[in-house]
DNA sequence: CATAGGATTATCT
DNA sequence: GATAATCCTATGC
């Protein structure tokens, strides 16, 4: 299949409540050792804001060890555990320093399905709405671990791309984010209208 | 179909 | 020592 353009660093560095809805659509890559290219189309993100105003943020009571990637250049991976069991990725946005981010919640696999399966485990006739809907899936699913983190997504082994010429144009729902405990009323949950993929599925 | 509970560990208090 | 931006399985409608 054929990748759409690269993104700029500048797109990145601004707030992720911009970036996060015109992300739907986006793919994003896995070029793995041995060649084989894992490629997902983007259908659900969440926003993170670092100017103070989000509780549910890991960078709301400053940097640290695990979020100090956040405070780093915009278009890179923050990479963190969640659960002791799972692993979840952003893309960091806003100029160095300042720190927020857009978590990758669901993706659409496109190629390199076989391979993502067995990265998750899942039976080879298992349907592609299980492969990567959930933060934790979707890393397995990729091949994404901690030790991403910190690394570009403008370039290299994982790339993110804007959609190529002749992807499907998605409209975008606003809902409250999931499976967290503060902020919980803010809207910043941005999903590709009735997509099988997301990881709920609309009423 | 919906919900509840356990798994499992890095990180921070 | 408690918490956590989750997932899977089991159980009950």
């Amino acid at each position: 299949m054929r990748l759409g353009p690269r993104f700029h660093a500048a797109f990145f560095a601004r707030s992720c409540l911009e970036v996060a809805p015109e992300l739907v659509g986006a793919t994003l890559i896995h070029r793995l050792a041995d060649g084989v290219r894992l490629v997902g189309r983007i259908v659900e993100v969440e926003a993170y804001l670092g100017d103070g105003s989000d509780p549910a943020s890991h960078s709301h009571r400053g940097k640290t060890l695990r979020n100090s990637v956040m405070f780093g250049p915009p278009g890179h991976l923050y990479a963190y555990r969640s659960y002791g069991i799972h692993t979840c990725a952003n893309v960091v946005c806003k100029p160095r320093g300042q720190s927020a981010a857009v978590l990758f919640r669901a993706l659409e696999p496109l190629e390199g399905v076989v391979r993502m399966r067995e990265l998750r485990g899942l039976a080879p006739d298992a349907p592609a709405h299980a492969i990567a809907s959930g933060p934790g899936r979707l890393t397995q699913a990729l091949g994404v671990t901690l030790e991403h983190n910190g690394e570009s997504l403008l370039r290299g082994a994982l790339d993110l791309r804007r959609p190529a010429p002749g992807d499907p144009r998605l409209e975008v729902d606003t809902s409250p984010r999931i499976g967290i405990r503060r902020g919980v009323e803010l809207p910043y949950r941005f999903t590709a209208r009735g997509h099988p993929c997301l990881s709920r599925l609309r009423k």
